[in-house]
DNA sequence: ACGTCTGGATAGTGGCACTATCCAAGCATG
DNA sequence: CATGCTTGGATAGTGCCACTATCCAGACGT
């Protein structure tokens, strides 16, 4: 198919499709002359995953081409290819500004620790990209007057553990390895959303049911 | 106080508090002279939750107005102005472009209500913003290629009951409603990229587990 | 009284995801 | 084979948005 027809079948302008092929999101279609090529059912799925990540994942161009590498890159383990949405695509930058002070990090990293432990996890998370990303928010979060410790975290730490486990039982749906390493990237950053949704669902249900359901607002 | 020491205790720059008090995000200092106004600790505070939820929550400014203002309300009774958060805070916004189909969007709304029945929950959240938010983004799941229905969602929704839980229980350590409020606000949005960080952390954990664990990455 | 600081107004910056415009080379039709 | 539309590629521009830099006149401090 033409550039105009990937366009007309996934939605997305040519102009924007261009600066895909332009930015390196998207691999360049066949070849058939000087001025013409062609594109296939791959660069669809690409696109629509692109797309993803970009649009209702909100993460950078320039990182959806490192997660897109990753996912490309042949010579990555299975496990390591499952990983790369997880490691590399990034968390919404816990404060930008206000840096949290080194005593706040470092308290912040011994809390994390001390989840990490509790929960049984190799402490290597915590170096990893998400671990990170958590020692940086619980940092934030301290600074602006909102302290957790392993005990506050821990809560959460059992939620996510059984949100992982539905992402994991999800993705052995998928039989092909190519299918499943586009759909653990995909299905991590978008069932972000959906997690985010249900939560405040939840609350708004939970707070209704603590406070009496005052006709459920 | 005056503006700079606000903006030296906040780590604020004092641009950026003019800034916010153009726009309405933080109320004016009391006015000592035609050119000298002074500050106190609920403004420190105050900017401290609009810092929270600009810059870790990534909230436009506009909304962000919307929010505090609603939090100000006085009109509204407490289960409303802890409510706030909770619906007016938008979503990551699925899918600007690619809007998704009207057929799309019918589908995810059905598969919505089945899952808002199955957990007894109101109806009536289906309309209310986390639902419309919830009802988009599967819909734009669906438009990529991965469908969901209430099957597939239901465990995501139980491991949301299970963090709004946690939320509530927090909130239950603060004792004035002044406090409640502003945590509901800070926290609904701060506890976000938490969960985030931790869910990545428990696939990584969970996809060991499955492996066979392979030195663990 | 004089240099510094203050708050307010206005315009500018930077980042980033596109998007509009050109252009020369196909292709398709009479 | 002429002609008019389409194609892919290159380049520069747009729109949005959260700031940020600059001015300015009026306090304030010593």
């Amino acid at each position: 198919m033409r550039l105009a027809e990937l366009s007309a079948r996934s939605g997305v302008s040519t102009a924007t499709i261009k600066f895909y092929l332009r930015e390196g999101l998207l691999p360049p279609g066949r070849r058939l002359s000087a001025t013409q090529a062609e594109y296939d059912e791959t660069h669809l799925r690409r696109l629509r995953l692109v797309r993803a990540l970009i649009q209702v994942g909100g993460i950078p161009v320039a990182t959806a081409r490192e997660v897109l590498a990753a996912v490309d890159d042949e010579h990555l383990t299975r496990h390591d290819r499952l990983g790369v949405a997880v490691w590399a695509i990034p968390q919404p930058a816990p404060a930008r500004t206000r840096e949290a002070t080194a005593e706040e990090t470092a308290a912040a990293r011994t809390q994390v620790a001390a989840l990490l432990q509790r929960l049984g996890w190799p402490m290597a998370h915590l170096d990893s990209p998400p671990g990170q990303a958590l020692v940086r928010t619980v940092a934030a979060l301290a600074g602006l007057g909102y302290p957790h410790d392993a005990e506050r975290l821990l809560p959460y730490a059992r939620v996510a553990e059984r949100a992982a486990e539905a992402d994991l039982d999800l993705l052995e749906h998928f039989t092909s390895e190519e299918e499943q390493v586009e759909a653990s990237v995909a299905l991590t950053v978008l069932h972000e959303p959906v997690l985010l949704a249900l939560r405040r669902l939840a609350q708004a249900e939970e707070s209704a049911r603590r406070t009496g359901r005052p006709e459920d607002r």
